[in-house]
DNA sequence: CTGTTAGCGCATTCAG
DNA sequence: CTGAATGCGCTAACAG
């Protein structure tokens, strides 16, 4: 029952202050052109004075649209996937949506568990990033299936039917900042990175791979890391090991991510070196701290925000015109940008 | 008028496969012990068979009740209310509720907006935190007289009535921080804060001040920052300018917080000083890159994940029993600590 | 233990 | 331009 709830003005009181049918009033309220100006007036001053408040949850019921957008994240803790949800509230604010936020917890339980969530008309759409953990997409293809237009960012290892992706081009931007360590001079670099990311950091490491190949340098097998460990502090006593055992230290490290490139730097100073001015290091992702890190970190910009922006659009124009891209596509690439601070000069 | 939505499994199919009343099924679905074992079961072999999924909308406006809590926090770029939320979102889910996260984009007006948007029965309860700029409680007063339950965190500076408050005492701890850098002989103490959060920051520096007084150690006005900037890179600049001016450095700074921790480290070095050799640094908050800055920062940790757990267990206290705590009270005060790492060895 | 009935608040036919 | 009637899917009295 609905014991103790809204003490609120619903359209049926305004009717009756107002001597109208609740239908009217509803058109009132929705500027519907089929009401009287004048009617509408009536209408609008009387619920500002009663102070009604339509009831989101009967709206939707009756129309069945929400104007929600379900959003998964792998982490709330993780400042790019943050970064994103701006956006997508950006752009959800734009065009009247408000966006309902579930993280994962780098579970694919709990990932599956959201998707659930989703499925019900409680959202008129979803984007969402997969763990590393997520290797099947039954739960995807269920609410695909079910009509829920889904835009998936960042970390898609493969394409899912009916759904629309938003991705950067992994290998080209390690490509790119490899080749760059390499033309100003870098004679040996090595690689930081971690296991968890797999289909991502592969990528990463290709590109890694590409630029030595096309600039005719070598780099050594012993230079490469790919930490196992999970934990912060785990993973940065593998970095500092690795870096301690090493017999030739190289002049820069390209590392797959800023958090690594990080630890590397914080191991590389502990044994004594001094960046940039003894080893160089680019990172990926340049979160928002990476400026307040000092010193300031180079890295590969993701452009975190926009692909928030851009997945919103790309989702309300599915809920609204029924298609990802006027063009049919399914998949759009978003330029990446190598931010050089301090720590590759 | 329903269009495309739900190619969905009702109650009603169910009860028409299995030629039973919607009544029993749901009775069933929902566990109730006035359905017989062996129903229930056939009920729910059949929708797992069928893939039924109860409609929340529905149930929410059939009930009253939406098992959804809504959050404001003032942004999604802070770590501080990112981990809050994380906290929030732990104890919800242990209750079966789902949370939902509005960003007030830093602004009063936004922030309006939200609670709003939250007044209707969408949510079951709000728990917020107000931007800097939030000065009258109306919007508040009015989602509380609605009978919506609300608990206020952080930066809470005057108490409203009828919600329920969650703070740690930011006089005790910026007290307790200066102590500890007297007590470690730090002769001269600077303090650099800003002039956003001024209810907070006021504390803070009272702290500051008392510490002084009651060591019988004096501070330098010379030695007090204030940033009137806002961004990012103006705030360092007024940091870097205020410090480069200064005819004597002091031999510590307390900073309001950790990020006007990390740009006073960030000018100091650029202007020739070692941390923490020449001068030391204490923060405030604790944010988790904290630990990754190099040198790692000390700061006062405020316990944000805590504090989130503690202000949902609060406020589905309030829903369900319809009291924030036993006692009557309406505040809770969380205990701070001071995390030493190299910035003040 | 099960079925019947009546809403929850709103949008939307279908009639005027 | 306005009103009366219907239903979105579900829960919860009220009856048996």
């Amino acid at each position: 029952m609905n014991s103790k709830v809204n003490p609120n003005i619903r359209l049926e009181d305004l009717a009756r202050a107002l001597k109208l049918s609740i239908a009217t009033v509803s058109r009132a309220i929705s500027d519907s052109p089929r009401v009287k100006p004048e009617t509408k007036k009536r209408v609008k001053a009387m619920a500002e004075k009663m102070g009604y408040r339509p009831n989101q949850i009967a709206k939707s019921l009756s129309s069945g649209k929400t104007n929600v957008i379900g959003v998964i994240i792998p982490r709330y803790d993780e400042p790019f996937f943050i970064e994103v949800c701006r956006g997508i509230d950006h752009i959800a604010r734009k065009y009247n949506y408000r966006i309902v936020i579930s993280s994962s917890r780098n579970s694919y339980k709990f990932e599956k568990e959201n998707t659930f969530a989703f499925e019900k008309g409680v959202v008129d759409g979803v984007i969402m990033s997969f763990t590393h953990h997520t290797k099947t997409f039954t739960h995807v293809d269920e609410m695909i299936s079910r009509g829920l237009p889904v835009v998936l960012f960042d970390n898609v290892s493969s394409k899912i039917k009916g759904a629309a992706h938003v991705i950067i081009d992994d290998y080209e931007s390690a490509f790119q900042a490899t080749d760059l360590l390499i033309k100003e001079n870098n004679k040996s670099i090595g690689y930081i990175s971690g296991t968890v990311m797999k289909t991502v950091f592969n990528k990463r490491f290709d590109g890694f791979k590409e630029a030595h190949i096309r600039n005719n340098q070598v780099y050594d097998e012993k230079h490469i890391l790919n930490c196992k460990s999970i934990h912060q502090e785990h993973e940065y006593r593998e970095v500092y090991n690795f870096l301690n055992k090493l017999e030739h230290m190289p002049n820069a490290f390209f590392c797959s991510t800023d958090n690594y490139a990080m630890l590397t730097i914080k191991a590389l100073i502990k044994l004594g070196y001094k960046v940039p001015r003894d080893v160089k290091v680019m990172g990926f992702g340049n979160l928002h701290y990476s400026s307040m890190f000092t010193p300031e970190l180079s890295s590969v910009s993701q452009p975190s925000f926009y692909m928030g922006e851009v997945s919103a659009e790309i989702l309300i124009s599915k809920i609204e015109k029924d298609y990802y891209f006027e063009d049919g596509k399914d998949e759009v690439i978003l330029p990446t940008k190598i931010v050089q601070r301090e720590t590759t000069r």
